[in-house]
DNA sequence: TCTGGGGTCCTAGGACCC
DNA sequence: TCTGGGGTCCTAGGACCC
């Protein structure tokens, strides 16, 4: 059956989430800033409509900040999780074929409705809107391709009222030829300097150009997206996600490190949450790997990595942590002044077949009640149990300035009325 | 002085096998 | 001057996504 895709995407999605618990908001221009407040990672309209850039450093804008009275928030990610699935639960309702594509998007399955799609896909966006307060913006079309092209154009042009539907071909053409070409989904930046190079300047004149050629010169990825502008579907609805190969927990630190005990404690703290997500997702990984960066912005940047192997395949947290601790003790260098670490968790297998080796003496089974009674306690306190590996004052650890309430999943930080 | 984090897919090239 | 053919697996690096 003829399949028809929706793209739901949530506008300025990380701004957008701290309005709604804040509604003084409106109308002003909001920032929403990486971990340790670096870089800006989402923008209102407003705050776009003062070139506000993507991913620009803070401290280089400071003086927009101050002089237009940019409202600024460090990332409140327990926030964002939650709201993120209070609208994926409302578009539940709206088809039964749902893939959440990332934590501000979802394509629909809209085959077989009755009705008009762009009447269903106001109706979809109203009822995100009433429910969870979040702005949405949807683009219908054959492919998802094509899908995430008119989700562009409803986003840019006030006419489309958030809402447009490409498979109505009358129109078609001149979206495409409105998208620029670096706009287009899996066109990144290098391939777009390429193609406008070649000439091929928006996806009307990508969908028109000789599939082979593309093929030769951007692999067989360039290929579908051409073939994904002419409506040939490449990229099928994924409502069953494939279990994920890696697993990376890193930061960079608030400070730079220079003792070898600071690093140990961070890393220890890393390779913990990564023992708590792979549990959650009942897996073990097979492999893990360290690495330790100092600065990017400085001369003589040192990197280095080291990837060990389990005998059998874990995810109990204590072996992370003294792996983890091991692999430091190499890569630290002395006088080296870290800025970031960071653990890789591999060769992911789902826990319960993990194959066993014949001279292993763990007694496994102990270890994972353990595991899991931590995990049940830590779930039921806002004070987690933590490894002493982890450290205390843990200096080096994120700074998060203005971080909005946690609203939704903190029972103290529930707003008030008064 | 300050500069994010976490993923996937594809390809080329080397190692290795018969 | 000559020095096979064909296949798989693994890894690093590039490019892309949000």
């Amino acid at each position: 059956m003829k399949q028809i895709f929706a793209l739901v995407d949530c506008n300025n999605f990380y701004a957008s989430c701290e309005r709604v618990f804040n509604p003084g908001l409106q109308g002003k221009p909001v920032i929403v800033l990486s971990n340790n407040d670096g870089c800006v990672v989402a923008r209102s309209d407003e705050a776009k409509a003062l070139k506000i850039a993507m991913g620009v450093p803070a401290f280089e804008i400071a003086d927009i900040i101050e002089k237009n009275h940019v409202q600024v928030f460090s990332s409140n990610y327990a926030l964002y999780d939650d709201m993120s699935s209070r609208v994926m639960d409302t578009l539940s309702t709206f088809s039964p074929d749902i893939e959440i594509y990332s934590i501000d998007e979802a394509f629909l399955n809209l085959a077989g409705l009755s009705c008009s799609l762009t009447h269903y896909g106001q109706k979809i966006r109203q009822t995100v809107g009433k429910w969870t307060g979040m702005p949405v913006s949807i683009g219908i079309a054959q492919t998802k391709t094509l899908a995430k092209t008119a989700n562009y154009i409803a986003k840019h042009f006030d006419k489309t009222q958030g809402v447009l539907d490409l498979t109505d071909s009358t129109c078609l053409d001149r979206a495409l030829a409105k998208t620029p070409v670096e706009k287009i989904w899996g066109v990144g930046i290098k391939t777009a300097v390429k193609l406008k190079r070649a000439g091929i300047d928006n996806a009307l004149k990508l969908r028109d150009t000789d599939a082979a050629w593309v093929r030769q010169r951007f692999t067989v990825t360039g290929e579908r997206t051409v073939y994904e502008l002419r409506g040939c579907v490449c990229y099928q609805l994924e409502q069953n996600p494939p279990t994920r190969k890696t697993l990376v927990v890193s930061r960079m630190f608030s400070t730079s490190i220079e003792a070898v005990e600071a690093l140990k404690e961070a890393i220890a703290a890393y390779a913990c949450r990564a023992g708590e997500r792979l549990r959650k997702e009942h897996l073990a990984a097979g492999a893990i790997t360290v690495f330790v960066a100092t600065s990017r912005f400085v001369k003589n940047r040192y990197y280095n990595c080291r990837t060990t192997r389990f005998d059998v395949a874990t995810n109990n947290t204590t072996e992370l942590i003294r792996n983890a601790c091991k692999s430091i003790e190499t890569l630290y260098r002395k006088g080296a002044a870290f800025k970031k670490c960071g653990v890789v968790l591999s060769d992911l297998v789902p826990e319960n077949r993990i194959q066993p080796n014949l001279f292993d003496n763990t007694d496994r089974q102990k270890s994972a009640r353990l595991m899991r009674t931590i995990d049940t306690v830590n779930a039921a306190m806002d004070c987690p149990l933590r490894w002493a590996a982890e450290g205390l004052n843990q200096p080096w650890k994120l700074k998060f300035h203005r971080r909005s309430p946690r609203y939704t999943t903190r029972w103290d930080e529930i707003p008030k009325v008064v």
